[in-house]
RNA sequence: GGAGCCAUCGCCAAGCGGUAAGGCCGCAGCCUGCAAAGCUGCUAUCCCCGGUUCAAAUCCGGGUGGCUCCUCCA
């Protein structure tokens, strides 16, 4: 496995803190409002180093938190009156359900702020015994970055001169700019606070993500120079958080937080960030009414993770054009029970996978297995071996890729209604009844009838087969 | 103002110094009553200008264009 680890820059072979074990963190949502699609491609960029981890036989622990504190959902709480609990738990309810249809893979461990405080507490002050951070005095805690001589490495968008070059102004006690809040002190009554020594507060938005890896990755610390193998999560978090998260756990811990740093590309609308200031983002919940999530879910990681990806519904079909054609081989051999992999295949698709998750070049592969073993049925369409093989095959891709898992006839059915399907067997049914007669205007007209009803038909040697578009 | 990323066939997209994968679309053919599906074949010298090298889409320098981060953000 190689990894392209953004610190360094550079793809780097993945030998892991401990011998075929890979531990992971992602960085999840601020749950006040429904996921859109980046968080989906996110999920899925690591969803896809899961996986292929797992099938590289590693023992994989992935771990993604919920951010259930924060600015936005005190804000969401003051708007609506109702309690940050009803808002927090109604949000991560709506993210598990539609990550599910996308096919993730849910997280081994999924922490919350609210219930990793005494872990952030006891960071805070872990780095204010080592005079790393300070108290000021409304009772705001802050990092000391001048404290710690390795701030910068992560993103190394920390010059040496610089400062008040940011097109953001600065303007509160802190000790330098850089200095960003672990706490930040209550406001007043209405506020969300927490009682701890320093002061009563909330945790600012950096902190909880080292304490909870601490807390819920804590390896031995023995000899051991990382605390988890990969951190993962957006490109826009690689600066400010993921640097702070760098330098808090290195200076609380002693050790640096991850070995690997892995960040995925935005997903843009029209060559843009999708982003809510912006307003142009597209819940994933919308996209599925309208679109099936394996679809979605072949279409959001058709491109490779790092890059940038253009949502555009053209290209979406095109994904799903591609996805039929797996499904359609299924059709072949189903219904079955697999056999073994075929070998060169599954080594084809992992040394893909293995190779920073190319995803380009895993495609490509069952793409063409897919040509070649129906190329193999249209010469021998009885060939039992090759498909209890094929329907390994697509199991492996199901495994790997997280698509494929479908019965095929109901794949080609989705958004068929009882009555649209009894009225298309009965379409099928008097066409074929034509076709004997071979009165052919007939049967052609039945087809141009079901054609307008978005269905596609096709004559087998087993009969008709019928397609939703 | 500072820091990065990206630019490959009509569209999407691999490539990581050794002579351009794959998909969609299009064209031709096989199959079919005709289709559809499936299969086969055909279609690019890599934004521009310099340089390094026996060899560059791939490395270096300079342009041009797009995106992102430095403020919450996946």
């Amino acid at each position: 496995m190689h990894i392209y680890d953004s610190v360094q820059k550079t793809k780097l072979p993945f030998a892991p803190i401990r011998k075929g074990e890979a531990s992971i963190y992602v960085c999840g949502p601020t749950v006040y409002d429904d996921a859109h699609l980046g968080h989906a491609r996110s999920s899925l960029s690591f969803d896809l180093l899961s996986r292929t981890l797992k099938a590289l036989n590693y023992k994989v622990t992935m771990g993604k938190n919920f951010t259930d504190i924060d600015d936005k959902i005190i804000k969401k709480v003051e708007e609506t009156g109702k309690s940050m609990d009803e808002i927090t738990s109604f949000y991560i309810e709506r993210y598990l359900e539609d990550m599910a249809a996308i096919g993730i893979q849910r997280p081994d461990i999924e922490p919350k702020a609210t219930e990793s405080l005494q872990a952030i507490e006891n960071m805070i002050q872990t780095l204010i015994d080592k005079d790393m951070a300070y108290v000021i005095d409304s009772g705001d805690v802050y990092f000391d970055t001048s404290k710690d001589s390795h701030y910068g490495d992560i993103s190394h968008q920390v010059g040496e001169d610089e400062d008040n070059q940011s097109r953001v102004v600065h303007t509160s006690e802190k000790r330098n700019p850089k200095d960003f809040a672990l706490w930040k002190a209550c406001k007043g009554n209405d506020d969300i606070c927490y009682d701890t020594p320093f002061s009563s507060g909330r945790p600012g938005w950096h902190i909880e993500c080292s304490a909870m890896i601490e807390k819920h990755f804590s390896h031995a610390h023995g000899t051991e120079e990382y605390s988890i193998d990969i951190h993962g999560g957006g490109a826009d978090l690689l600066f400010p958080h993921h640097e702070n998260e760098a330098a808090q756990s290195r200076c609380a811990t002693g050790h640096e937080l991850a070995k690997y740093w892995m960040h995925n590309g935005f997903v843009q609308i029209d060559g843009e960030k999708m982003s809510k200031s912006l307003g142009n983002s597209f819940f994933l919940k919308d996209a599925l009414k309208v679109y099936d999530g394996e679809v979605l879910r072949y279409y959001l990681n058709s491109v490779h993770y790092r890059n940038d990806f253009n949502f555009s519904e053209e290209e979406l079909l095109t994904s799903k054009k591609r996805l039929d054609k797996i499904y359609r081989l299924k059709k072949r051999v189903s219904p079955g029970k697999g056999s073994a992999v075929n070998k060169t295949f599954k080594k084809s698709l992992l040394d893909a996978m293995s190779d920073d998750l190319n995803i380009s070049i895993a495609l490509a592969v069952i793409d063409d297995m897919v040509a070649t073993t129906n190329d193999a049925f249209d010469t021998n369409p009885k060939n039992k071996a090759l498909k209890k093989e094929t329907l390994a095959n697509i199991e492996f891709i199901d495994a790997l890729l997280g698509f494929g898992s479908k019965e095929p006839f109901s794949y080609f059915q989705i958004g068929v209604d009882e009555t649209l399907k009894a009225q298309i067997e009965t379409l099928i049914s008097e066409r074929s009844d034509a076709k004997k007669e071979k009165n052919f205007e007939r049967s052609d007209s039945i087809r141009n009838e079901l054609i307008a009803l978005g269905i596609s038909i096709m004559d087998t040697a087993d009969g008709t087969l019928w397609e939703k578009a």
